[in-house]
DNA sequence: GATCTGAATGGAAACGTTTCCATCAACGGG
DNA sequence: CCCGTTGATGGAAACGTTTCCATTCAGATC
């Protein structure tokens, strides 16, 4: 038999087909021997339940989507990682779409996730996609933001508060001896890009220090640009308010022959595996990412369980100093 | 109405249940002016269609599913990236499963894949799964192998040609003047492992190089091991094998003060992102990524169409030596 | 004008589950 | 002893599509 159906169970193991799927399912009331024959028969039978049939009549797919902007964006590719864990942990399986940076990309996906009837989605919006979550959320689908929010749309978001990190990172770069302080601002569109650049101006009045602002749009090439703006200007030192801008400019830097905190101090973000091939190590505003995936999953199950959840949640993001890697590495070799 | 079905469309249109699918659908004969009624429907409620009640009738699901170790390998992010870009032009869409590593887990979406009943899969396979694959062909669904292979299962597989990569990237070490060759090789169970180490020692013996062959498991971690061993017995080159273990080699180097190429000839293995961060750039061989996945996809399709492709395809990798980007970002200066 | 053909349509079966409803037996309380 | 309760089961409806079959009707062929 190629495909087995439940029907075949019943009949292999001498019950109804109702009583099979009671078995099989767990709901409703069998006899713990009834049990038992049926679990065997469907073993015997190499049974594999058909997810189609079963959440057509069900309404539940048990399953969720998950749109992040590029898989390739180190970030978004742990983010998708943690987020499959976690949703797995609760029974749930990922449809994982990675919109490209494309609005028009992402509101086929929309369509995508709609068609599969996915149970609910966790998305990391970018500033344009407004009006294709909003379809979403029309539907009565269950939403949650990630990473990013979007205002006023009424979804439960979690993201991370860089406050503390951000003004612990000016006062470090000031120490160091900073007067004329660049940043690497996200795009002002973004909630995440406006709140970063309030907390660093804010920072930087309180200690009385110059500021050189540099807008960008959270991607690699803006991160260049900006850098080389930087440059050009005589900054002291610099901070990055993303993994990408943070990427860009290290490369700008590198290509300049002006190498990262040696030659200039240099505070980028997020601590993205590329990152750990930089000589001298960056330090680094991290965000709790691993966090930020549990509760985007959690937010999303409670919904699922016809809660609903408070719209902000505030993870704070911490700056992390390299640990000299010499030391450590020298004492492993010795073991090696 | 929340959720309207094909039965509201026909009944807003005043046709049959079935001239509505047929419209829409687009199988079977309508009449011009029918299908605009029709459609006009669907748009005015705002239909999206159960893609669950579709392949519940119709056995197909337009969905395929990709299976990697990790997608926070950049190499399967990419890989992923390509996948489903060349999917989604064929109309499929991609359930992507991100096996971390580890055997058992990758059994496990084995069966979530099943459940669902995609068209087809495409898995990189690490050398442990096997058992799990075969589950997968005894149950008659299309599979396609990338990246790497396993034997003798008869499964179409596309995988990179590295032997005139290796042979090339041997002699130019040996021409920069390399007497004593390291190489980091991937573990002999695999097939890739097995080829490129054979590649590279009978470049090597050609050239009459004194060889040290360190043995790892495609893992970062055995690459740091791997180097420093390297490191501890005065090579003067060193190739690896692929780009975790080149990852994990230029950790240990840099964590030693080696700078890779600068102080050790050095080559890697693919142009994932993270390599672009080094100073200087490495030279790599890099594999046909895209070739790989378009061609992944395209062994699919062609199976999901009942055509029985041949069992391998080989894609020629190359050894892409790093262009000075500092000229370049001079002249990217001045216009800046 | 009768017959055939083919397109367009309506109606209903079918896909593989879950779940509701009815039945039946066993059991305990009054 | 009767009756309501409970647990186990069988049977059938329902989920939203696709697809098959039958019907109708217009036009072409003889």
């Amino acid at each position: 038999m190629s495909r087995p159906t439940i029907k075949d169970i019943a009949a292999e193991a001498g019950v109804a087909l109702g009583t099979a799927s009671r078995a099989l399912s767990g709901n409703g009331s069998v006899a713990a021997e009834t049990r038992e024959k049926v679990l065997a028969a469907a073993e015997r039978l190499n049974y594999v339940p058909n997810a189609q049939a079963r959440s057509l009549r069900s309404d539940r797919t048990e399953t969720i989507g998950l749109l992040i902007p590029d898989v390739r964006n180190p970030f978004f590719a742990e983010l998708a990682h943690v987020v499959e864990r976690e949703a797995r942990s609760a029974g749930l399986s990922v449809v994982l779409c990675s919109a490209n940076e494309d609005p028009e990309l992402m509101r086929e996906y929309t369509l995508v996730l709609r068609r599969q009837r996915v149970d609910g989605i966790i998305v990391a919006p970018f500033a344009t996609a407004r009006d294709s979550l909003q379809t979403i959320q029309d539907a009565r689908i269950p939403l949650v933001f990630v990473d990013r929010t979007i205002p006023d749309m009424g979804v439960p978001a979690v993201v991370s508060d860089t406050g503390a990190a951000i003004r612990e990172a000016v006062r470090t770069l000031a120490t160091g001896g900073a007067r004329r302080l660049g940043f690497l601002s996200g795009p002002s569109q973004t909630t995440t890009g406006r709140a970063r650049l309030a907390e660093f101006t804010a920072a930087a009045d309180d200690i009385g220090l110059e500021v050189l602002i540099q807008h960008g749009d959270f991607q690699e090439e803006s991160g260049r640009q900006g850098m080389r703006a930087l440059l050009e200007a005589d900054a002291d030192a610099v901070l990055a308010a993303d993994s990408r801008m943070t990427l860009g400019a290290v490369r700008t830097c590198l290509d300049a022959g002006v190498v990262p905190v040696r030659d200039l101090p240099f505070i980028g973000f997020d601590d993205i595996s590329p990152f750990t091939l930089l000589q001298p190590r960056l330090p680094l505003i991290c965000q709790d990412l691993e966090g930020m995936a549990t509760i985007a999953v959690t937010l999303l199950t409670a919904q699922l369980a016809g809660e609903h959840p408070a719209t902000e949640h505030r993870l704070p993001a911490q700056l992390r100093l390299p640990t000299d890697p010499t030391s450590q590495e020298a004492e492993a070799t010795v073991h090696a």
